[in-house]
DNA sequence: GATGCAGTACTAATTTCCTAGTAAATAAAT
DNA sequence: ATTTATTTACTAGGAAATTAGTACTGCATC
């Protein structure tokens, strides 16, 4: 039986959007350099790759000169507002507040961190009573 | 080349350590059981992603009779927890108050919602006080 | 024109994922 | 005792993921 492609990306596959991103217009070449120390891969290895995100829509690929150059179809925000998405519906019942509680749960994270958090949240919600 | 195993589960991986986080313990059978409708495999396919399971170190195994009994050997708050570091890492920068600006940024989240996180924050924070 | 370089397309090897069938073992039933 | 049912082990095969080599094409330069 088969597998249909994920709407959601490989660790690879994220990690090139991710070089991408940061350089919001790139060939094969610009996305290898844009790759961090740890991920370099060969230049067909990222060719490969780019390609296939072509296929499945998360680039769109133009010709300048004789190089592909590639843009991101789907924007960064976009693809972390899918990400949490995903998470909430496959692990927390499909609810945004267990996911955070359980985020706020995590003992390593700071006061600063906390209080960050809040002050997000309070915005928020000046936001939607103004 | 290869790829290493991740410390991740996989999509069905996932599907039935939470049927198997639902009903605690239990055999190939009890875990047929406690799969949503839309997620019905034939035995012999959750039988072989147990096992997977039971190499991978997520389940641990025990004879009953004749049947393998399956239980956690991870707990489903650890994993959750360990879903969001992952998310955090890989997508916002190791900082999970950005992974919460963009929670919060969703459109389809009611006020009743912002409200409860809002609660599990400052309910967390007065814990710290206190 | 031959040579070399850059880039893409094609191909391939390996591993995991996913699904499930078949065989073998064991127990229950008739 | 033979059949039937249940369960695990073994096996298999296609799809996707990961990595990268090789071949081909087009351009520039000698």
């Amino acid at each position: 039986m088969a597998r249909r492609r994920s709407e959601m990306l490989t660790d690879v596959e994220l990690e090139f959007m991710i070089a991408l991103w940061e350089i919001g217009t790139g060939s094969v070449r610009d996305i290898m350099g844009a790759l961090k120390e740890d991920q370099q891969r060969a230049y067909t290895s990222v060719a490969t790759v780019m390609k296939i995100l072509d296929d499945k829509g998360f680039v769109t690929s133009d010709r300048k000169d004789r190089a592909l150059v590639y843009t991101p179809a789907v924007q960064k925000r976009d693809y972390e507002g899918r990400s949490l998405k995903n998470l909430s519906k496959t692990l927390f019942g499909g609810t945004p507040t267990a996911l955070v509680a359980r985020l706020v749960d995590n003992e390593d994270l700071t006061d600063e961190m906390i209080q960050e958090i809040k002050e997000i949240i309070d915005t928020r919600i000046r936001k939607d009573d103004g």
